[in-house]
DNA sequence: TATTGTTATACTCTATAACTATA
DNA sequence: TATAGTTATAGAGTATAACAATA
């Protein structure tokens, strides 16, 4: 990501015709976004930026994305689901959910073996590789879990995963 | 997005061998994402989501995306903006922002002028036209973030924007 | 030399449609 | 007929590099 300041408060008062540029000011803290910020949808997408972004630094080493993490917790605690289920309880397309277990699979961490019921789907397992990668994973995702909460400076954590949880509920 | 509900509970206990598939179950309430759902950042990205689509759908009307949104607001309230200054404002790049502002400038909702004070940037300015629109988008992003305060049913505004901005803050 | 706007490229994610093999 | 997995495709968004004009 851009990892970016703001530094520039500019903007000219009134000229119509020929204008003006912003202002190269120096470590001005933030500035007007005017509004913007005072909406819900852009601070959650403002935070979820920043999450992910730290999410991406610190699972660098293992070059796994948010959605795998998921795929792993997932096929660990419900072994045996069907790709389509995973893909319904993360929000996913089935779509996708091929492309990041084809990747989990090549990188052996998950097994796909095919269902004795129902011979079209294919269960999903964690291999003993997968769970050891995961321990491992989950150690870190703890960690910034922690540092978020740290980041809240004293609010509290079960009343924003109440309030997010609210908002993503399919009206 | 995909709008969907997790309605299966499935996975067979232990079979290593041949597996099972995902039991069809009609309307199961939700089932365990074991864990993952405890995370702050698995909670904003859904959270998000929602939102987002919430807002395409409340916005279909005028095909306008939440950054374009952003711009126009940010346009109108700190008048003659360069380019580089608008996407740093909004967490996006200098070279993403040219292709918002294309498409603004194409539906003439803003004006690149020329800047007098440093020839190699555009000052960006809302049109009437753009103000018009504006005011209309307004009224609808209005709308959808009372929705979503309903939502928070009885939780605080103003305590969740504190915790997401402390959360978007780079470390 | 550095910066602004721009173009181009690539990769991820999202969203659909279509196909197959099953059911 | 419908569903699971898959493939393909197209569109956003993100991230980089490079270039011209200008500072």
């Amino acid at each position: 990501m851009a990892r970016t300041r703001l530094t520039a408060r500019a903007a000219e008062a009134k000229p119509r015709a020929v204008a003006s540029a912003a202002a190269p000011a120096p470590a001005t803290p933030d500035l007007s976004l005017a509004g913007v910020d005072g909406f819900i949808g852009y601070a959650i997408r403002r935070a979820q930026l920043s999450v992910f972004q730290d999410f991406g630094e610190r699972m660098a080493e293992f070059a796994i994305s948010t959605a795998q993490f998921s795929v792993m917790r997932l096929a660990r605690d419900n072994p045996g689901l069907n790709q389509r289920t995973l893909a319904e309880a993360l929000g996913a397309e089935t779509s996708r959910m091929v492309l990041i277990i084809d990747e989990l699979e090549r990188r052996g961490v998950v097994d796909r073996l095919p269902s004795t019921l129902d011979r079209r789907s294919r269960a999903i397992y964690l291999t003993a590789e997968g769970r050891k990668l995961l321990r491992r994973l989950e150690r870190r995702v703890a960690a910034q879990d922690r540092a978020m909460v740290k980041r809240l400076r004293g609010d509290d954590k079960d009343a924003l995963l109440r309030m997010l949880r609210n908002l993503a509920k399919p009206l």
